[in-house]
DNA sequence: ATGAGGGCATAACCTGTCTTTATGAGCAGC
DNA sequence: GCTGCTCATAAAGACAGGTTATGCCCTCAT
């Protein structure tokens, strides 16, 4: 323990400061329910562990969370708040079960969903908790590759539907577009690109060393069908992930899926550099082997994505 | 165990299925510096107790997370994905711990905000994660309550800054607009209004019940002021989340701010009504006693808020 | 070649948290 | 005043996750 009260340097993981989940799916229910006992009838335990459970979490954080009375608990004002931000944590699980959910069935579900990495990243969770909200017993699989792999799973009858990102849709198969994409340029908020107000055209921007992905990514691909081959890698990296960490340290200018950097735009931990004349569009796909029409879950799939 | 392979009944709650913040943040180390034994001494374990975490955490998902070998470890394609997926979780997190701890801080902080509850809800964790990683040591508290009351603590000097979302700025009160914010016309996918392609006018709109917050909150404010004070509710809920549930199981139409329905629109729990004739903006605002700008940590929230 | 070092796995043991069961007490409505 | 709802407290057991102590494998440099 630090004698004096100066900062911890060691300040106890966020594991140690944020209740788990299931401490955070009780405050919900007892949100909803309005009751500690009928909480923890609804999440299979006792009422005694319902109300240790909630009370040490008033504990951790330092805040009481529910007004007990005999005659029921309500959320104090506090606590209504708490329960909203922790609704934010419970979502994101829920977004991660799904996505395990189907990278657990390997085979033999009764859908099978290729996609590219950005699309499995980003909107297929979402997507598959609705199809799961939709059609509660539909199992479904899914496999992460790049468009050529999509296809390849398509034309084998290895998968049922398939989600690209490409410029080009694989011969072999027809498409839907059902989103559109677009590469933006960001940079640290201390660079000098941030404070630009004229856009950047196209000529700078080839001219510029910038943090991208590998060749052959669907992004880099894009990119460079823009720029005509020409974009400058200042550093070359293997996902998505690393070329964000990279732009957020202040590496240099990047360029990526507007979809990879809404957390950090909105927070600040990157700049978007305005463009112009570039067009860094692309339409995000669905994609299946000429002629077999998606039926069934994959339908239904489908029609969840065109929102 | 179910003995056939029927669907469980009681799907071992979100907890049981998703691995606990601890072993995400512990894969998320792993993925970055490539090194179980990396990632266990940046989180203060020893390395049997990562490897140990991983593995019981493959276990749990039934998917391989990381190739192991004698010189590193590294993410296989799934791990990837689960990363990506579990970072999500992990920027929840640490949006519940900011807010958190402003909420805990109750007094003799540095940096006092009020805010009304939408924008302490959506917004106020981001700018404060933001906060802090400009400035570390500034400790924030926070108070949250309607319009009225925020001016109340600014100008009792009980806060430095302050969030309204009214459509009046509070006498005593200067304030720079921040954000936009628009109140959408919401049902559930299967009610008739969700397949409405002609935008919805005024009158329709005043003479359709409507699920409502109270009379006196400033969603309601706004309404009742674009529609001439004749918003007929057909419920009237205390709170945001209490509106999105009726909403969401059909209830009927109701009317709540964009913020607080980015999620149930993206997983199209919700759908979207075009209105026409009738507009529902409102002006989020930055407030401050009249004179006193806001200087240091304020003046350094204010300018994160501004995007 | 060979020794040093980094990286991972296994085993035995400890500890804290969460759980259940059992019981008591406050408030409402008939 | 009884019945039924609520929540609180206490004692005891289960289990997950942590630690220390080893050992094996691979790479790199001497």
């Amino acid at each position: 323990m630090d004698a004096r009260g100066e900062p911890h340097r060691t300040p106890a993981s966020l594991a140690h400061r944020v209740p788990d989940l299931g401490a955070l799916e009780l405050l919900l229910a007892v949100a909803r329910l309005g009751s500690l006992g009928g909480a923890a009838r609804e999440l299979g335990i006792t009422q005694p562990a319902a109300s240790s459970r909630i009370r040490s979490m008033e504990r951790q954080l330092g805040v009481a969370l529910v007004d007990r009375s005999p005659r029921g608990s309500r959320l104090t004002d506090a606590g209504a708040l708490v329960t909203d931000w922790a609704r934010r944590i419970v979502e994101a699980a829920e977004a991660f079960d799904a996505g395990a959910q189907a990278l657990r069935d390997r085979r033999d579900s009764r859908l099978r969903v290729a996609a590219s990495m950005t699309i499995a990243e980003y909107l297929l969770p979402g997507w598959l908790l609705a199809l799961r909200a939709a059609r509660p017993d539909t199992a479904v699989s899914l496999h992460a590759g790049n468009s050529a792999a999509v296809a390849e799973r398509l034309l084998s009858d290895d998968a049922d539907l398939g989600f690209v990102e490409g410029l080009a849709v694989p011969t072999g198969l027809d498409s839907v577009v059902i989103a559109h994409d677009h590469l933006i340029v960001v940079t640290a908020p201390d660079h000098p690109w941030a404070r630009r107000r004229r856009p950047l055209a196209a000529d700078e921007l080839a001219a510029t060393p910038l943090i991208l992905r590998e060749k052959g990514s669907g992004t880099r691909q894009v990119l460079d069908a823009a720029l005509g081959g020409l974009a400058r890698p200042l550093i070359e990296l293997s996902s998505t992930t690393a070329v964000k960490a990279a732009a957020v340290s202040g590496a240099g200018p990047a360029v990526l899926s507007e979809l990879a950097v809404g957390e950090e735009l909105s927070l600040r931990r990157l700049v978007s550099v305005p463009l112009s004349e570039v067009s860094l569009a692309r339409d995000l796909r669905a994609v299946w082997p000429t002629g077999h029409r998606p039926t069934g879950p994959a339908r239904e799939l489908l029609s969840l994505t065109r929102g």
